[in-house]
DNA sequence: AGCCGAATTCCACGGAGCGGAAGGGTATTT
DNA sequence: AAATACCCTTCCGCTCCGTGGAATTCGGCT
């Protein structure tokens, strides 16, 4: 059905859901509070609407509101959070052989899983001397522009690799790789060598060394990357405690390839139904995460 | 099967924003991925509405489809959740000081903020090497029965502590304090120590040690904690590290009574009546639905 | 005071969303 | 192999809920 209105603001008729959703939708890194007319008037929902629908998440914990009248995301939403199967059972497992690893590095360490086209970081260990990076736990930045993103992209579908590669990829600094080609040869070499060794693809002066992470089926789950600043150290000399680390990871998360030893250990009392197409991680947790 | 009858479940008249909630609101620590129909049974949603808004909640990311088919939460909440004032910005800043703590002491640490009559938990760092604690990032506990979660209380307003001590106060273990004259005598021994120890309160055999954590206001915004085994270490050797660390998140805050340099904090008077919003705290919710 | 913006409440109308029912798929049982 | 029992998906008419405009209140600023 064609949009009669030559209007540029024509009104996209929103579902009630997709109301309640825009409405969590207008909170960013940017805008962590918000006052009702700013929500409003960022969904285009009328003030009324906004008013009523604000109170019911409110009510139910979606939403907070801070001493100044303004509101923020709930807590309720951070726990939901934690319930899914990336952010709650793989960073739970992962999180003490990152802590290891930051240990043993002092560097940025960060573990990041896919979502749409892009990486979305469910654990980021930041090293307290070196220098910043622009990634926090929850941040989301394109597959292409990071050394974790490249990972993933890597071990993705082939299909897939081809639908990001003929996106729009954004360029970052002059490094970043955004020549279809030139990425088809980098992801190549990345499936070739288990490793992605990046310089300032998305920040400049970083170094960025990131591994694959595999799950029970020993599908590419995530990966798990370092940062550090350009020159400080070899970033090649990083890697043995990276894949030490991943394979560590892998192997908790129950991935045949990453086996102690002998045969795959299989976890007791799991029946696997056969999946057709996993792309996510499994579900139970093995249990073995303390020692 | 239409018929209204005293069913345990009757039909609630869910508003429509009450319906998408309540499909998010069936997945919790036992329920990780649920099928279309479980979300349907368990909401009481008609098979196709769950059907319909599932599909709207997935695709905007708060929900996703695993290989099996199921459901479970989707990586946009987890996004969400960072942008929450305490797991976000609060949880950023501590997160050092809780590493250093973590490895000064060897133990579990907890970081956690109130919320309703609950303590959730923003932060949680387990030691590899002691025992399990029920308590998990996104964990929820009843304030009464934590070490972190008493500190909290302790420094409530009056009218909310006896809100907490009237309702109903779950017994975990014979050691928890239910009983609502020792809880205020409880209460007023944190306030004057400035510490909580506590043994066996919620799981049996296992000590912990919590200190409040101040925000720009003077205000107790959070509470930090340690959890180790019964008769490991004396609880009392653990609160000087724990104090300091403390100290360094308020400072970081911007807590005057930790400001760099200043005076030996001194046993703040706490009437300080004229609580506007305790952001966190005073967290009522009188607006109710309908009405 | 007067002005302005924000927040809250009220109400009648219209169409979005609800739910029943039917169709198609897959695994489990007889 | 037929039968059974789920589960997921789609369709469509009716109804009732949500919508948005307007009116009211509140608070801050000049």
């Amino acid at each position: 059905m064609a949009v009669p209105t030559g209007d540029s603001l024509e009104s996209p008729r929103l579902t009630s859901a997709q109301r309640v959703l825009s409405i969590l939708g207008v909170f960013d890194t940017e805008n962590l509070s918000l006052s009702l007319s700013e929500i409003s008037r960022r969904t285009g929902l009328t003030l009324s609407t906004t008013h009523r629908l604000v109170n019911e998440l409110r009510c139910w914990g979606a939403l907070s509101r801070s001493g100044d009248g303004k509101y923020s995301i709930g807590l309720r939403i951070l726990e939901l959070g934690t319930l899914t199967p990336q952010g709650g059972q793989l960073r739970e497992i992962a999180l003490p052989y990152l802590h290891d690893l930051q240990h043993a590095t002092r560097a940025n360490i960060h573990l990041g899983v896919p979502q749409g086209h892009d990486i979305v970081y469910i654990e980021s260990l930041r090293a307290r001397d070196t220098v910043p990076v622009p990634s926090r736990l929850g941040g989301r930045w394109p597959m292409h522009a990071t050394g974790t993103g490249l990972v993933l992209l890597a071990h993705s579908s082939q299909e897939f690799q081809e639908e990001v590669l003929a996106s729009k990829l954004r360029r970052y600094t002059e490094n970043t790789l955004t020549d279809p080609d030139a990425l088809r040869h980098f992801l190549a070499e990345v499936r070739k060598a288990g490793v992605a060794v990046v310089e300032s693809q998305l920040t400049r002066d970083v170094m960025a060394v990131a591994v694959p992470i595999r799950g029970p089926r020993d599908h590419v789950v995530a990966a798990v990357g370092i940062t550090v600043p350009s020159g400080s150290v070899s970033p090649r000399s990083l890697v043995p405690a990276l894949s030490a680390s991943a394979r560590s990871i892998s192997r908790a998360l129950g991935a045949p390839s990453a086996a102690a030893g002998g045969p795959p250990r299989r976890p007791a009392h799991w029946q696997v139904r056969e999946v057709k197409y996993s792309t996510s991680v499994a579900q139970r947790e093995p249990g073995l995460v303390g020692g």
